[in-house]
DNA sequence: GTCATTTATTGACTCGAGTTCATTTATTAG
DNA sequence: CTAATAAATGAACTCGAGTCAATAAATGAC
């Protein structure tokens, strides 16, 4: 009877176990050092059986991007919860992901990898893959739920369907949160302290141009 | 006399053909499967020879980067060339950046590998390095220029530096520019499919929000 | 409890690709 | 023509991903 379904919480179990161990690894190396023989030792099992639980280093590693993302996820579901106004939300939301970048950078740097995954087929199998497209697309429905409120409720302009803007909204911020990390990240960007500007400083900037462009005029 | 001159030149030729070899490999494969060994081949010369132009595989790669950032770059120096409003000309340069990666993904991933390198100095010693990151920061300037053009013509809002508002497009259209390249090169990217959209409409409603933001009000 | 069968674990091995280096070949200078 | 210097070569090394035949453990039937 319940003896298979014990082998799969047991594998699952071990799994998450070897997760974790990747985790540490990946905060402790950063992602390019992240080895198969380091995590399999770390895990305290062997390099073989690493491979029973994830068909490949890839697979391995968007199973820490499912982590990521699904953290991000709930953080963002925090900021639906409230009763803010749907522009209030959009702002939330981003200054959200740009902490989320600040707090788990290594989660980050598995999502950087996510995108820049090529050939979903191509010697790429992956379980995770799909999993990880499912929370990031659960992520943008996030978004444009909030800004659909935010037309609701009269705060956003409604010129653009909700999902344009959202579309428009990940992007943009996107391409901010990476200028971030990158900050955070590289020794060798130097932009921020070239030009004299400060994170917090290039966020609002950021907000105050994107409100302009989508906040309702009073 | 000459000698050590010709010897010079010499070199500079031999590493340009490298580098050719290296872009239609690159072209032809893409970035994960560039090889030393095939670029060896291409190039008519053994691998050994290869690290007599170039420090290792990322220095290679970043000899390429140079070349790309310098083609966007004289991309970008032909607009400043025009006479049309600041204004205009930052929706000019973004829908350059954005016809440069439709024409150039190659290009563009290799700007992407430059993007994602951690160690300047760990293990990573590369010549090229410092010149990919002076074009960027080439780059940058033409935008400041063209956003200040505009601070000066009175089409542009004075409500940040420059240099502020600059690093703000730069961003945002990152971000753009990144996910019409995922549209463009990942099958499994369906995003804009699935919300119905464009890319022109993409870019077209960036530029409206970004102009709502930015533009001087008249 | 014992034994057969299925499942899980192991680590030695293969294999590919980046990098090195002793040797060979070509070029220059005297 | 010869010694010295520079360039080119490819075999050998390294390191890490992925494989697999052998071993160990767990299960279920009797």
């Amino acid at each position: 009877m319940g003896v298979t379904e014990r082998r799969i919480r047991e594998k699952e179990r071990k799994r998450s176990t070897m997760l974790d161990a990747a985790e540490s690894i990946l905060i402790e190396k950063g992602l390019d050092h992240l080895s198969m023989e380091d995590v399999a030792e770390k895990a305290e099992v062997s390099k073989g059986s690493l491979y029973q639980y994830f068909q490949n280093k890839n697979d391995l590693v968007l199973g820490i991007c499912f982590r990521a993302t699904h953290l991000l996820n709930e953080s963002f579901k925090e900021v639906l919860e409230s009763n803010l106004s749907g522009l209030m939300l959009v702002r939330e939301l981003g200054e959200r992901y740009l902490n989320y970048v600040k707090d788990h950078p290594q989660y980050y740097s598995s999502m950087k990898f996510l995108d820049n995954l090529h050939s979903s087929g191509v010697g790429g199998e992956s379980d995770y893959l799909e999993l990880c497209t499912q929370n990031r697309q659960e992520g943008f429905q996030l978004m444009v739920e909030a800004i659909q409120r935010g037309i609701d409720d009269g705060s956003i302009k409604n010129d653009f369907p909700a999902e344009q803007l959202a579309l428009l909204f990940w992007s943009t911020s996107h391409g901010v949160v990476t200028i971030s990390y990158m900050h955070q990240n590289y020794e060798h960007f130097k932009l921020l302290e070239r030009i004299g500007m400060q994170e917090n400083e290039l966020f609002n900037a950021y907000m105050h141009i994107l409100g302009c462009g989508i906040a309702a005029n009073i």
